[in-house]
DNA sequence: CTGAAAGCGCTAACAC
DNA sequence: GTGTTAGCGCTTTCAG
């Protein structure tokens, strides 16, 4: 900036306000200064900028996802950055693949750079570290599922009364016998499915068969082995619902087509299947820009109690998921 | 800091020698720190110490893609930010869309931040724009495809003799009339696998009809659109090849069952279609971390002349490639 | 082992 | 319209 001056002939004061343009510079000084400018490829220093500036924004924001490879968490971070470049903003990428740990050190990371907000998929634990952060200013927007020990805006699905009706429908198809692969019911958007396959089983009358029920798979190939163990018991289920869409493709690589199936999430190619397979979908663009939204609200000024927004969900019956069960 | 400093009663300079370890101070001392810091919630701004450190590095390396929703996008995201995590870096991630203005801005912005380096997926048309950026010490490595105008390293696959081959065995089993649905030839990715195609026509003695090839889509609709056109041709192909993963989708949506097809990339479910899927399949993970291990390589000083490494493919033959053509 | 002074590149606040 | 001064929060350098 020193050298731009020095070539424009001026004070590094004007080449600042030419740089930033608003101020008024007159029109062949702001040339000489767009010159040199041009002459020596300067780029103003956002990082000093920042320094001086303490008190405006970063125009960073952080995304902490479980991890951006899964296809609705890509589908948030490519929602969300198109509301930060919108907004003048730059966008961090985490990924904690699940460990709170892991996840403290990448938001910490994340804060030191003061990143004006924090667009959040919480790992299971709680999440008392974020006060300070919170304290000194951040802002945070829980996606998927709200964050324990922490009271922010979220933006999140109803995952218990989504997982409750498919069940409910199963059930009423005939299946008495329906299994449930899923992730982890510590990490709240699974417990809530999980919970809200067992509520539809006590109101259906169905036991809880420990058997049926796959806890803490976190990949396909494992989903697979569940369902493999599920198909040999003596009295294997009919139906089977999948937590999610990783776990789905794993159920699917070793289902019989005949097989009662429901996934949730929605995935690519699920209308190819034979059976199309009937899915739970929600809208990950759709929540991301919400929840993205509501960040930048909050950045700039919003201080309404955090509230949580339930976006819907549709039960898309593709053909898998209506297939009788034995009682029907 | 300066709370800090004053709570434990010492020193801003002992205070930072603790906060950053390394240096020698008494245990007493940097116990007195610790507490301080803890009590006040104190956190290093990387801000202010970049400013002061500005001929080391910041620690954040840029990414930009042309969308992280894409499946292969969401790999590489997710392979390259595994890499700078390990390495102490965080990541910034942008999509250009494949656009180049876009692009450019996004760089910009990550430049302004001093980004030690940026993995690119370039988009179409010439980057010398990114030469101050180079010229000012931003290291640059190019994945998925080189960037014109650009002497950088690029991790890339042989995607003229990946389709070249693809192709070839198609005519080999007897198909004459062999469509093709790809993005933009503009786009050095595609335009590679597009002269592969009209290379192993040409090879194996067939024409090249424009009204078989689809160029420049950009979504799963147009490529569905593209073949459903092809498919009411009076004479029709008996074989198609899409050009990659979204493209191969929309194909799929509108293809009958028993049209032999390949697809560029692999994915998930590929095996579970009738018939599974014939893929070329490329290493996403693979390509992304060795194209950050080559970029932070060069932040931490390698000069050597920049190198293009060329990764396998492999083509994963499922069945819907090997189906035979009219003439076989 | 600890502290004081200076300055990173920029801009707020105030002169002129 | 333009320049000067000071200081953002930290670390480098040098002194004790």
């Amino acid at each position: 900036m020193k050298d731009v001056a020095a070539e424009a002939g001026v004070s590094a004061m004007t080449v600042s306000r030419v740089v930033n343009g608003g101020a008024a510079v007159a029109p062949r000084t702001a040339a000489r200064v767009v010159a040199a400018v041009r002459k020596l490829g300067y780029q103003r220093d956002d990082v000093a900028r920042q320094l001086r500036r303490t008190h405006e924004l970063s125009q960073i924001i952080g995304l902490l996802v479980d991890d951006v490879a899964d296809p609705f968490m890509a589908a948030v971070a490519s929602a969300a950055e198109d509301v930060a470049r919108q907004r003048g903003s730059v966008m961090l990428i985490g990924s904690s693949r699940a460990d709170l740990s892991r996840e403290r050190e990448v938001v910490a990371a994340f804060t030191a750079r003061r990143v004006d907000g924090l667009i959040l998929v919480p790992a299971a634990g709680s999440h008392r570290f974020l006060r300070p952060a919170q304290a000194q200013g951040t802002k945070i927007v829980c996606v998927d599922r709200a964050a324990p020990g922490l009271n922010v805006d979220a933006v999140v699905v109803d995952n218990f009364g989504a997982v409750r009706e498919a069940v409910r429908r199963l059930a009423a198809r005939g299946h008495r016998r329906i299994g449930y692969v899923g992730d982890t019911p510590r990490i709240r958007t699974f417990g809530e499915r999980r919970r809200g396959y067992l509520a539809a089983l006590a109101a259906a009358g169905l036991p809880a068969d420990p058997a049926l029920i796959g806890d803490g798979l976190r990949s396909g190939p494992q989903a697979a082995a569940a369902v493999t163990g599920m198909l040999a018991l003596p009295d294997p289920p009919t139906a089977l619902l999948a937590g999610n869409e990783i776990l789905a493709f794993g159920a699917l690589a070793v289902l019989p087509a005949g097989h009662a199936f429901v996934a949730f999430d929605d995935f690519a190619l699920a209308d190819r299947l034979t059976p199309p397979v009937t899915v739970i979908a929600q809208d990950p663009v759709a929540l991301a820009t919400r929840a993205a939204h509501l960040l930048f609200a909050r950045i700039h000024g919003d201080v309404a109690p955090p509230r949580t927004v339930v976006m819907p969900t549709r039960l898309i019956e593709r053909g898998s998921g209506e297939l009788p069960g034995p009682f029907a």
